[in-house]
Formats: C-alpha cells, structure tokens, sequence
DNA sequence: TCTTGACCCTGTAGTTGCTATAGGGTGCAT
DNA sequence: ATGCACCCTATAGCAACTACAGGGTCAAGA
C-alpha cells in the first residue's frame, strides 16, 4: 500500500504522514525498489489510532504516551485511564474558560448602540482610562 | 517608561512587547540616549488594549482590525460589533466542539475496568479491528 | 575606581501540529 | 516518447509567542 492510498484510507494528508514518521510515531515502512514508502496492516492500524486519538483532542505527546502504553499489553489499563482523564479535565477547564469569556464578550456586545466609535463600548471597554492618549 | 516597567504594568512578557514591536502593532517607541525604548502613556494605552482584547480571545489579526477602527473615531461602531460578533460565534462554535468531545471521551472512561490493557475499552475504540497488527 | 547586578539590546531558534512549496524522480498508459 | 498521476527530499511558513546567546548600560556599593 503506498502513501497516497493510505493517506485517503485514513482521511489524512500525505505529509502529515511523513510528518509522523519524522517525528517518530509512526515507525518507518519499507520501501520498493522506486524508494515508496511501503505500508500494510501494522502501519494502518497504528495511524488509525492516532487519527482518533487527535480527534478526541489529545496531544500529540499524549497520543505518544497512549501507544506506548498500548504496545505493552500485560499493563494495567489504569495508566491509560489516568491519562484519558487528565485530557478530559483539560477540556473542562477549557470549556469553563469559553464560557466566562463568552459571557464577558456577550455583555460587551449587548451594550453596543450602532453609534459612533468614540460612543462604542466595546473600544471603550478595551482601553484603559489613557485610551485618549493619542 | 522603559520597557520591564511597560511589561510589569501591563502583565506582559519583555519579549512579547518587543514581537508586538515587531510586527507593527505597537509603534515603534523613542529611544534613550543609551538606545532603551522609551514609552509613554500612547504606548501603556495601546498595549492595555492590546492585552484586554487577546484576554477576551481575538486573533492579532482581530485585533488589528479593532485597534484601525477605534482610530478611526468618526466611524460607525456597527464595524466593531460585526468583529465582536464573529468572535462569539467562533466561540460558541469551540464551545459546542469541546462538549461533543468531552461526552465522548467521558463515555470511553467510564467504560474502563481497570483491567489489563488487553481488555482496555480506551485503547480498543482507539485502534481500528486491525489493531492486533503487530 | 572597580565591580556587581539588574536591567536593556539584537538576532535567531524553538514550541505545536501541521501545511505548502520547490525541484526533482517513478510508473503506467497512450 | 510523452503525458500524467503519483512519489521523493528538504525547506519554509502559519499563530503567538518564548527562550536563548552574546552582548551593552546604568546605578549602587566596597
């Protein structure tokens, strides 16, 4: 299987594949006389994963620590859920920081009258008392 | 004002003031006989401003946008509030993109058993049916 | 006077996770 | 033999900083 027909099985880019291999998180496959990347199942599989982990919005490192972590089949599964939830209370915080944000934005926006700039609260709102400073 | 005095103020990094130098959205400020930036209350006001709008979550692109038309003091506040406006709905979109994943994430943890890796539901909906592949 | 230390300067490279380009080689069909 | 889709490497770019390296400046203390 050659790059391309890998990169469309997986809905990624070719050169994010090469990217991953040089990065080391996906190994290197062999090659054909014209020097293609080769792949087959191992390497689909292993991409596969990736892809859905970065899709759940883990890091790249984590995705690293979970495939180390899945290679070594007799471990216990906890070390996996410790990292699953240390993502998932990042993405808490996250979305507590949205939210207090959207809210402050919302406000700024709902006091905005349509008038002239100098009457804008949201200019207003953005600059310190010194805004008339130049 | 030199510049560690602007950085305390402003809760901003050295650094951070020098690149906003940089790519032109602080102006370039006096300098001292001994080539130390020199910054005045025009300065303070527009890095103020700066940091107040990245705070709330807008692009250095968005920003530049909104520092143009709070320049323009004659001009309609509408064009704020469009850039405003945008922003929030960006937002809610992130919003709505971290929940989506959050309850997928929370469903694959609360699935772990705590049992070997062998048997970790985590890393099972991570790999594809191939992933006894290696 | 000399030196210490806190501050400042420029310029460049690193971060994350890719994406895009340049400038070429391979493989198959017409 | 020539076109085309595909592949190769290497490098640079994106956001928005951050972190050096290798210096200069300035005020205070011994």
């Amino acid at each position: 299987m050659q790059i391309g027909e890998l990169a469309r099985t997986t809905a990624t880019k070719v050169e994010t594949i090469r990217f991953y291999e040089k990065i080391g998180l996906l190994p290197e496959p062999g090659r054909t006389s014209g020097n293609y990347r080769d792949y087959g199942a191992a390497h689909l599989a292993r991409l596969s994963f990736i892809r859905r982990a970065r899709d759940l919005g883990f890091t790249l490192d984590q995705v690293r620590e979970l495939l180390t972590l899945s290679d070594d089949r007799s471990r216990s599964c906890s070390a996996v859920d410790t990292v699953a939830r240390a993502h998932l209370a990042q993405i808490d915080q996250k979305i507590a920081d949205l939210r207090a944000l959207r809210r402050e934005l919302d406000e700024l926006i709902g006091q905005c009258s349509q008038g002239a700039i100098s009457d804008c609260r949201i200019i207003e709102a953005l600059g310190p008392s010194a805004q008339n400073g130049h």
